[in-house]
RNA sequence: CGGGGCGUAGCGCAGUCUGGUAGCGCACUACACUGGGGGUGUAGUGGUCGUGGGUUCAAAUCCCGCCGUCCCGACCA
């Protein structure tokens, strides 16, 4: 009797999904400041709408959507033994003062003062407020490992929003933090973390991979990288093609895909290049290949506290790689963020402008790439205008004091682990893991007390989902020149019931009516496109295929002549038939479990 | 933060060079037709041309400032 009453309420619910009223907001062109597929398609399927630069409202359609992707990730979550808290979004300064991040991070952090003029901030994350937490409740090793997480919109002020919701100023970010009393215990959530994350993006039906990465201002020391992989990616990620290696392009190590040639040393000579200065010219100039050349980088180095110092330091490279920033600022001597030294500078210290600056007779420190180690007879600027030298040798000509792995990973390379192929693509971040250690819990004094009753640091983790960028990244790798293809679980709605023709015959009504109440008793998500006769039967097809609902039950008159609707296949575009009386058979057939 | 572009109806754009009644397409409203692929026709609604100042008889248009926004780069959990 209460299955059947619920049936009951269901086929009298007043709020049935009728587009006629609700809001569905497509639009045939899209706006000229979208740039990228989903960004475009997310506006032209009504899922957003944009307010400000990097701020953006979520309308009913994609709103829903989102509180999807957020449930299939608060499954995955729960499962894997984290519990669910909710912090606050405004946070005092004190303990960002505490941790010393309010120094460290620059313009991006949200501040604002109440009407006390005390300091606040909008979280972009959250590891001080949950540190402060932890260190209040917890006192033993015997508590621990504890796991802790949320769903919770963030701020950054983005020196440069763009593509939409995929980097905007505030975002629904899914960040959890992990408490260990030991290293081993944290390898060991962290671990069961790497495997949550792995689930997560397979539910959601992405190509991903998990590279290893730079923990950049959050400190750390191991972290991994879960990157959608997507032209539009901002992240280039480095993997070999067996497998055994993947890892940011700011971190990735390899051999070099062309290893420097031995040769007979020549005597080097002096020779005029006059206004040739980059590589490309000399190497044209020359006749030479760019690999027999060696360029000059200098930048400036610190001194002992770490400031920026004007004692310059040489970076040598091939001729023919690229310098990586980041692996070079974390070199001990060379001064972070990196900063390359003026012209000025460079020619009061050395007497030589760019393009001309060679090891040598060059007085300043020089840190050598492995890339050229083991050049021979090469080429470089000869620190005086218009001048460079050719067949240089290390041990006749020149020297460096230092070698150190300074350029950038190029495709071809060979992969340190076993020397199969390099290769180089395209991600978009969705996910980040950290083993933070006891970064935070030193500076804001989180410890508890072992099995030998003694104080000891709490070592911590996090772990990061841009809720909303994955998302975008899910249509990003999921859409046709039609429109949105929605992988079934975050759907906005599962099943979207057409009616064609309805003026023509009042069974269209009935019947499509009685489909969409039979869906709602199978727990399918429905949309009843009831729209009257000036919406053409074109629109309706077209707007649907743009939405990108899975599955599509056409009513018309036409079939239902023969006592049938048709079914198609979103992602297929296979149609078929079926019969009135087949129907609750083939919604459980086919739409309940898609 | 450096470089570049753009701001004209809800959206996409023309008009700016060469100053002289603010336009087109889509959307929207009404009516008629149409009826399975973003229909057709007729008639409409909707604009301080981003903003402030200057030049001029006259400024969307020329000049100066500011703001917004997008792209490239730098930066970034």
């Amino acid at each position: 009797m209460a299955a059947f009453l619920l049936v009951e309420s269901f086929l009298q619910a007043k709020y049935v999904m009728k587009i006629s009223n609700y809001l569905l907001a497509t639009v045939k062109e899209s706006p000229a400041d979208a740039e990228i597929a989903s960004h475009k398609l997310m506006l032209r399927a009504g899922l957003i709408r944009k307010l400000a630069s990097g701020l953006y409202t979520w309308l009913p359609l994609g709103n829903r959507a989102l509180k999807k992707v957020e449930n299939i990730v608060r499954n995955e979550m729960d499962k894997s033994g984290a519990m669910e808290i909710c912090m606050p979004v405004v946070q005092p300064a004190e303990l960002w003062l505490e941790s010393d991040r309010w120094s460290q991070m620059g313009p991006e952090l949200f501040r604002l003062q109440d009407r006390n003029d005390r300091d606040f901030c909008l979280g972009p994350t959250h590891e001080e407020v949950i540190t402060d937490l932890v260190r209040k409740e917890y006192s033993s090793y015997r508590q621990l490992p504890a796991i802790f997480y949320q769903i919770q919109t963030k701020f950054r002020d983005e020196r440069r929003p763009r593509f939409g919701i995929m980097r905007s100023r505030e975002f629904i970010m899914k960040d959890a933090y992990s408490f260990h009393s030991d290293e081993e215990s944290l390898q060991e959530t962290y671990s069961i973390m790497h495997e949550t994350y792995s689930n997560i993006f397979s539910r959601l039906k992405l190509n991903f991979r998990s590279v290893a990465a730079d923990s950049g201002s959050i400190g750390g020391n191991t972290s991994h990288e879960f990157h959608v992989l997507a032209d539009a990616g901002e992240d280039e990620i480095v993997f070999s093609t067996d497998g055994k290696y993947a890892a940011n392009i700011e971190l990735a190590e390899a051999h070099l895909h062309t290893p420097n040639k031995k040769e007979e040393k020549r005597d080097s000579k002096l020779v005029d290049t006059g206004d040739a200065t980059s590589i490309d010219s000399i190497t044209k100039l020359l006749g030479i290949d760019a690999k027999k050349t060696l360029k000059t980088l200098i930048v400036h180095g610190e001194d002992k506290e770490g400031n920026i110092s004007n004692n310059l330091v040489a970076l040598l490279l091939r001729g023919d790689q690229e310098l990586n920033v980041t692996k070079t600022e974390k070199l001990k001597g060379i001064y972070s963020p990196l900063k390359f030294a003026s012209n000025q500078l460079i020619l009061k210290q050395t007497g030589s402008t760019i393009g001309s600056l060679g090891p040598k007779d060059l007085d300043i420190h020089k840190i050598a790439d492995f890339s050229v180690e083991g050049l021979c007879n090469f080429v470089c600027g000869a620190n005086m205008a218009g001048k460079h030298f050719t067949d240089m040798n290390w041990s006749e000509n020149c020297s460096y004091d230092q070698v150190a792995d300074l350029r950038m990973v190029q495709g071809n390379d060979k992969s340190i682990a076993d020397r199969s192929p390099i290769e180089i693509k395209r991600g978009i971040e969705v996910g980040h893991i950290f083993q933070l250690g006891a970064k935070y819990s030193e500076s804001m004094d989180a410890s508890i007390l072992d099995s030998n009753g003694k104080a000891t640091l709490m070592q911590m983790g996090c772990y990061g989902i841009g809720i909303t960028r994955l998302l975008a990244s899910c249509i990003e790798q999921n859409h046709d020149e039609k429109g949105i293809l929605w992988p079934s679980e975050i759907a906005p709605f599962r099943l979207i019931i057409l009616q064609i023709d309805a003026h023509k015959s009042a069974d269209v009504i009935s019947i499509s009516e009685s489909l969409y109440n039979k869906s709602l008793i199978f727990d399918i998500e429905s949309l009843l496109d009831d729209r009257d006769r000036k919406t053409s039967p074109g629109v309706k097809l077209t707007e649907s295929e743009l939405i990108g609902i899975p599955h599509r039950i056409v009513v018309s008159p036409r079939t239902l002549k023969e006592n049938a609707v048709e079914y198609t296949n979103r992602q297929t575009g296979a149609k078929t038939k079926v019969h009135i009386e087949d129907i609750e058979k083939f919604l459980k057939e086919t739409v309940c479990i898609d």
